[in-house]
DNA sequence: GGCCAGGTGTAAA
DNA sequence: TTTACACATGGC
C-alpha cells in the first residue's frame, strides 16, 4: 500500500517512465511556449496540441511578441487542431499582453510573477498556473491533474478540491527525494504520474501490478 | 457513434 | 456555495 508521495514516487520511479523525455518531461522546459502549450492543453490531447505548436512556430508568431501582435481571427485558425479554439485564443493573446504589460519579458516574469497574479487571468485556473509555474519558470510547485486523480483513487484516496490532492502530492516529497532539486522533484513527479497512468489505463481504470 | 482528452468560465439553483 | 453546462477537435 501507498501511504505517502515519497512512496509513490519511488514506486514509479522504479518504472524508467521518463527516460526517453529527458532532461525534462514536458518539451521546451523552461521556454516561453510552455506557457502556450499550458492552455492548449486544457481538455484537450498532447498530440493535437503539438500540431498548433508547430503551426504557430512555422508562422513564427511562438513568443511573446508575435503573440501579442497577431490578430485573433489568425490565431484561432492556427490553434483549431488543439480543440476549443476561440476561448484558448483570447486566454493565449490575453495573457500575452498581460505579461508584456507587467512585467515586460518572459524572463522577468518567470523570477517575478506570483500563483495568484496567474490566477486572475482568464483562462488560467490552477492546473494551468501550476504547470507554468513548474514547466516554463522552474519553480518549486507541483501541477496535479484528472490522472493524478486516477492514479490515486485507484490506491483508495478521493480528494475534493484541486489543493487537497496538491497538498498530499507535496506534502512529504522534498525532504525525502534529494538526489534532485525540489523544482526537479515536483517537475518529474508529475511527468511519472501522467505516463504511468497512460501506460497502465484500460478505459478510465487504472491497472495496478504488484500492489495495491 | 459515443466517450474522452495533461480545464476553465459562466450562469443557474 | 455548489452544480451544470458550454467550449470543439480528432483518436479510439
Amino acid at each position: 500500500m501507498i501511504k505517502n508521495a515519497t512512496e509513490l514516487y519511488q514506486y514509479l520511479e522504479q518504472h524508467d517512465l521518463l527516460k526517453e523525455k529527458l532532461p525534462m518531461w514536458w518539451p521546451e522546459y523552461g521556454n516561453f511556449e510552455v506557457i502556450v502549450g499550458a492552455i492548449l492543453t486544457q481538455n484537450s490531447q498532447w498530440t493535437r496540441v503539438e500540431v498548433s505548436l508547430q503551426n504557430l512556430r512555422t508562422e513564427e508568431v511562438l513568443s511573446l511578441e508575435g503573440l501579442c501582435t497577431i490578430s485573433v481571427e489568425k490565431l484561432q485558425e492556427l490553434i483549431t487542431p488543439s480543440g476549443l479554439f476561440k476561448s484558448k485564443a483570447d486566454y493565449i493573446q490575453g495573457l500575452s499582453l498581460a505579461i508584456r504589460e507587467s512585467f515586460g519579458s518572459f524572463e522577468t516574469f518567470c523570477s517575478e510573477v506570483q500563483r495568484e497574479w496567474l490566477l486572475k487571468q482568464k483562462g488560467v485556473g490552477p492546473e494551468t498556473a501550476d504547470s507554468i509555474l513548474c514547466y516554463a519558470c522552474k519553480r518549486e510547485e507541483m501541477v496535479v491533474d484528472a490522472y493524478t486523480a486516477r492514479l490515486l483513487r485507484a490506491f483508495g484516496y478521493e480528494f475534493d478540491t484541486y489543493d487537497d490532492l496538491k497538498e498530499w502530492c507535496v506534502s512529504d516529497l522534498c525532504t525525502h527525494v534529494s538526489e534532485k532539486s525540489c523544482a526537479e522533484v515536483y517537475a518529474f513527479f508529475h511527468g511519472m504520474i501522467v505516463e504511468f497512468v497512460k501506460a497502465n489505463s484500460k478505459g478510465k481504470k487504472v491497472i495496478l501490478e504488484g500492489i495495491k
